[in-house]
Formats: C-alpha cells, structure tokens, sequence
DNA sequence: GTCTATACACCGATAGAC
DNA sequence: GTCTATCGGTGTATAGAC
C-alpha cells in the first residue's frame, strides 16, 4: 500500500510523458517537460525512473500493450465480409483522423525503439500485437459471414497491417480522407476475394 | 564563381546531414554531428548556413526532390502486368533491404517536416513525388502488357505508396523479408484485376 | 574569409535542506 | 520522502584572433 504512490506516480509521469510526444514530438519530451506536464517538481521524476532511458522504455511498452486492443472496441461486423472489412477499416481511418497526433505519437515511439538498439525488439513486438489484433478481427468477421480465409489468418493480417499503416502515413502527409477512403474500397474488394462461403455450418454458435 | 564555394558549402552540409540521419537518426544530427561529418571546422556551419532549422528545411528538400525518381531505376516491364508490377515492388523491397537506414531515415524526416509547421507542406509535395513516379511506373507497365487500367492512374499510384509505405514499415519492425515478399505477392494479384486488355491496339509506338 | 575560443540556454541527473 | 538549488555536459550560435 505504501508502494502504491511510487507505481502511481510511474505510471502518472508515462501517461504524461505519452501527452507530451502526441502534442510536441519524442525530441520535446525532456525530463522537465514531462513533469511539468504531471504537475510534479523535476526531482520526481529520479525517484520514480532510474532515468530518462528507463521511462522511454516503459513508455514504449505501454503504448505497444494499449494501443493493438483499441483498434477492435466498437468494432460490428456486417452481414457479408467485405462490409466488415470495409467497416473496420473505416472506422480505424476515423479514429486516426479524429487524433493524428496521437498517431504520430505512435510513429515516432516506433521509430525511436528502432533506433534504440536496447529497445529494437519492443518494435517488432508492437506490430505483433497490431497483427494479433487484425487476426482476431479477421476471424470474428469470417465467422459472422459465415466465410472461411483461403490463406492463413496470420498472413492475412500482415496485409490488413501494412494497409493500415499505408493509409495512415499517406493520411498524415496530404490529410485527403477521401483519398484514403478510396484506397479502402479497394482493399476491400482485394480482401473480400480472399474469403470463400464455409464449408459446412455444422453447428450454430452465437460468439 | 568567388560563391561557388559558398553553395558547395551548403551541398557538403547537406549531404553530411544526410549521412549522419541515416546513420545515427534525426536527434543525433547536431551541427557539431553534421561539421565532423563533413570535416569542416564549427563556425563553417553558421558560415553556410543561418541556423540548423534552414538546413533541416534544406535536407527535407533535397530528399524531397532526389528519392522519389529513385524507383524507377532498373525498373523492366514483365509480359504481363502481374509480372511488371510484382517486379517493380520486389525491387523497391530489395531496395529497401540493401540500406535499411536510409529509409529509416526518410520516414524520420517526414515526422520532422509535420512536425515544423513551417515544414508540413514538404510532407504533402513528398508524397506527391513518389505518387508520381508511382504513376509513370504503373503507365509504363500497363503499356507494355497492353492493358489499360480500370480506375485512375492517380487513384492507383496512391494504392501502391500505400502498399509500399506499408510494406517498408512492417519489414523495418521485425526484418521478415518473407513475410514482405507474400504480401507483395497479394498486392501484384489484386492490382492486376484493376487492369483490363486495351481496347484496340491504334499504333504501334515504342516509347 | 576562416578558424579558435567562448557565450548562453537547456539537457539529465543529483546533492542537500527540510 | 519530497522539494529547491545546482552540477557537469552538450546544444546552437557568435565574438574576435588571424
């Protein structure tokens, strides 16, 4: 219970740290802007982080456990499994439309692991958790279609990642939302081609 | 020519620069980082140029106007357009491999320039160039194979950044050129059913 | 014109008062 | 335990010797 307020004020000085980067970039998140931002004096910061190092580390970790799970909440699958697509799709496009910061956020944190060779592996395992994330959602769709994917699930959802990915760089550059819904359609169709009716709908499950 | 020195000045600095993002990443490319590179003396910095910010805007520039017309060497038309597109992706992922850093580093770059206000516009015209050489790339193929294609050429060179931005990133976070390689395979597929054979053969043209 | 030496701000990290 | 005050180091930028 005593311990409680140093986990606190960890996990406090990572949420604003997280802030910080979303509205300036990973280069502005100094030790004394993040505790200005937490609303602490600097010397804090020391007595819950070892070091700078150390929070840009759990700050990393946190964003990569968070952020994969947020993608599939209000997602409704359709009645066939190009709509789905179609709608999973566009909802993450609003989701990023309606922060971009935030998903600049993420790009930057990505990108600073990748030059962090201490954290170059919380990279990889960010886009494994994305990739989880597109699987479950590629497979509640397939289900609710009643379609069965031609090719693996995991495979599958390394295309969804790198089109997500895609349309939220070309998103961020020129802001043309139409444009990307565009590209959505498409990915769509290429999806939708990829799915055939289930062999046999041997049992009725609802979930 | 008594400023030819001056302009080369500015071009060693900026390609210096270049090397140093590549290498060590944005926040590593101090003026004192950039000088070593060069092997110029500090002073020579603020010699060339006003501040670092004028030659960050410089760099972005420069590989604004330099990366983009970079795809479409040692591009070959296959006999079919399936072929000509999967070539043409695997050789921008070969590319891509062979300097890992280098791309790092544009994709660092753009999160800089949308960063700067002053900058964001350069984000915009980036894409715009590599949209472009996209679409020349994708006129060219469809020359070859004698097909016309079924939706805009502008609306399917912003599908392909889209694939390749995608592509780029998910390898960049876990190296699996495997993995890249089928993905490229679903993209060459679906991008070959927006192709149809062309209507009537007018004239022959090469070129 | 070119370089050495330095000014001044801000960084991460800590000592020491309370 | 918590904060104020400060250290050593590094950043951009410049003054002044040559």
């Amino acid at each position: 219970m005593v311990r409680m307020s140093s986990v606190d004020r960890r996990a406090e000085l990572v949420d604003a740290a997280l802030r910080v980067v979303a509205a300036e970039g990973v280069a502005a998140a100094t030790t004394r802007a993040i505790v200005a931002e937490a609303g602490m004096p600097l010397a804090s910061f020391h007595y819950a982080f070892a070091s700078r190092d150390e929070l840009m580390r759990e700050l990393v970790e946190h964003v990569t456990g968070v952020e994969a799970g947020a993608v599939l909440e209000g997602f409704e699958p359709g009645r066939d499994i190009r709509d789905s697509v179609r709608q999973a799709l566009t909802t993450f496009l609003t989701t990023i439309t309606a922060d971009p910061s935030r998903e600049l956020a993420m790009f930057e944190l990505m990108q600073y692991a990748l030059r962090t060779p201490s954290l170059a592996h919380l990279a990889a395992a960010q886009y494994e958790h994305y990739r989880e994330a597109a699987a479950r959602l590629l497979e509640v769709g397939a289900e609710h279609a009643g379609v069965v994917w031609t090719i693996p699930v995991a495979e599958l959802a390394r295309i969804v990642v790198t089109i997500t990915d895609g349309i939220t760089l070309g998103w961020l550059a020129d802001r043309d939302a139409d444009a990307a819904a565009r590209v959505i359609e498409f990915a769509a169709d290429s999806l939708a081609t990829l799915a055939a009716p289930a062999p046999h709908p041997s049992v009725l499950e609802h979930s």
